[in-house]
Order: structure tokens, then C-alpha cells, then sequence
DNA sequence: AACGTACCCTGCCGGC
DNA sequence: TGCCGGCAGGGTACGT
């Protein structure tokens, strides 16, 4: 009898919605307790000033960075990058732990790009503030100003925050826009569906809750050559910006 | 101002 | 079979 090959793990690639799932779990097991103990495993990981013995006051998600309000006005600011995520089960390799009240979550992160940063109030306002507009409060106005096609806009986290490369291929698909079109000559009645599609594609993502990188399914990223799900023309795979971009050249237009 | 590019890092994949 | 080079990718810093 032939081995069954364990499907590939997905590329996991957290955007907003993996932020905010990663955010829903810690809430649970963190929020509210006090910082018993913290393992920084990984020397990259440079958190100067003590956190035992604060409280977790709050943990929320900004676009697609983890914030954790701690009592004397001071925040963890997280961003998991490629690889990033949370276990609360000790995983064989981890680069930091934190251990509050009776639970533990271990931040895993093979490539390293992930950053962990130690921030006063004023610190972390400061970062955040060059953020866009979150894309549920979506504000087409800043995006119309730029001539860059409409793809790479929605990867400028200071004109809309928390698109990745996965939802930006995602919301377009959705909307029937083709990614190359300058994002200056959207029509009208094209934002408004961008809008939804956005909204749609990432409340389906924050949906499948912890499990999503094993069901979730994509209509255009990472399907070149398969049939559109809506026409059966094969997905094309462009570079725009130095990123992979897939888009229907039938139905996008 | 607006846009392009190098960089960080590791796992994976294709070619030889 | 195993090695190795190339690539992917978010965000930032820097160059044009």
C-alpha cells in the first residue's frame, strides 16, 4: 500500500484576517492576567524593560499588527510578517513565550521576519498613526489620488492597512477589476465593489477561524493555469511591484 | 511627492 | 540521491 503524502502546509501568510484570529485566541488565555514569566529565545528578539508583573490590560489588532496594552502605559507591538503565528501548546521551536495566569502562547516564526517591539504610549501612537484607514472603514479617497495600478495601492498600509498580496489578488478576482488598472481610473460604481469584495474576502477569512490555513480555498491566488472558478479561462500570474499577482484576464477588466 | 529597489531570513523547489 | 542556487514575501529604509 502507497504512503499517503501529507498534503503541504500551506504558505502561511498572515494578513488581517490571520491577525485577527491570532488576536481572538490570545484574548481568552491572556487578557486580563498577569505576566508570570517571559522566554525570549531568539536574540533578534531585543524586549528591554521588564513585563513580569504587569497586567494585561487589552490585546487588539491594528491593520495587521498584534498590540498588548500592559499596565504603566506601556504596549507589546507584534507583527508576525511571513511566518509569524501564536501556539498554546509549547511548539519544538518558538522565539518567545509568555506565560500569564495559568496559560502560555509561543510565538513561532521559522523565517525570523516577525518583530516584537516594547513601546510607551507615545511610541506606539507614533507607528500607528502612518497607517491607512482600516479596510472595513474603507476610504477610497486617498487610493483614487495614486496613478500606481490598483493592485500595488492596496498593498500601501498608509493608503488602506492590513491588505496582503493573498486579499489584494482575493478582493480583485471578487470585483472583477483587473489588478494593472491604474487605481486613479476606477469608476465609481468599480470602488464600491472593490469595497464589498474586500469586506466580503477578508470577514470569509476571519470566518474559518484557526483552521483557516488548512480550508481555505482561493479564487485567484496562487492558481495559475487552473479555470477561473467563475469562467474557466486559466488564472495568469503577473509581477506587479516586485510581487506575484493573479488575476482572471477574462472576467477582469 | 511618488515610485522603485535592497534588505532581512529560512524553507522549499527545481536543476544538475 | 544529494547538493546548491534561486525564489518568495511584509514592511522599512533609502535612492531616484
Amino acid at each position: 500500500m502507497r504512503v499517503q503524502i501529507p498534503p503541504r502546509a500551506p504558505t502561511i501568510m498572515p494578513e488581517l484576517p490571520e491577525v485577527e484570529i491570532v488576536v481572538r485566541q490570545l484574548r481568552p488565555r491572556l487578557c486580563g492576567r498577569i505576566i508570570r514569566h517571559v522566554e525570549v529565545c531568539d536574540p533578534k528578539i531585543k524586549l528591554t524593560g521588564q513585563l513580569v508583573g504587569d497586567r494585561i490590560k487589552k490585546i487588539h489588532r491594528r491593520a495587521k499588527f498584534i498590540i498588548f496594552d500592559l499596565t504603566g502605559h506601556r504596549h507589546l507591538l507584534i507583527h508576525l510578517r511571513m511566518t509569524g503565528w501564536f501556539e498554546f501548546v509549547r511548539p519544538e521551536r518558538y522565539r518567545l513565550a509568555i506565560h500569564a495566569g495559568k496559560s502560555a502562547a509561543y510565538f513561532t516564526d521559522s523565517r525570523r521576519f516577525g518583530t516584537v517591539e516594547l513601546l510607551s504610549t507615545r511610541e506606539l501612537t507614533c507607528k500607528l498613526t502612518k497607517l491607512g484607514p482600516e479596510p472595513f472603514q474603507f476610504d477610497g479617497h486617498r487610493l483614487q489620488q495614486t496613478t500606481r495600478p490598483i493592485k500595488v495601492a492596496l498593498l500601501d498600509q498608509s493608503l488602506i492597512a492590513g491588505i496582503g498580496n493573498i486579499y489584494a489578488s482575493e478582493s480583485l478576482w471578487r470585483a472583477r477589476i483587473n489588478p494593472q488598472r491604474p487605481s486613479r481610473r476606477l469608476r465609481p460604481a468599480e470602488w464600491r465593489r472593490l469595497q464589498r469584495s474586500l469586506v466580503a474576502a477578508l470577514r470569509k477569512g476571519i470566518s474559518y477561524g484557526p483552521r483557516i490555513f488548512d480550508v481555505q480555498e482561493f479564487f485567484a491566488y496562487d492558481r495559475t493555469g487552473k479555470p477561473c472558478r467563475r469562467c474557466r479561462t486559466p488564472i495568469r500570474r503577473i509581477v506587479l511591484a516586485q510581487r506575484a499577482t493573479f488575476f482572471c484576464p477574462h472576467c477582469q477588466h
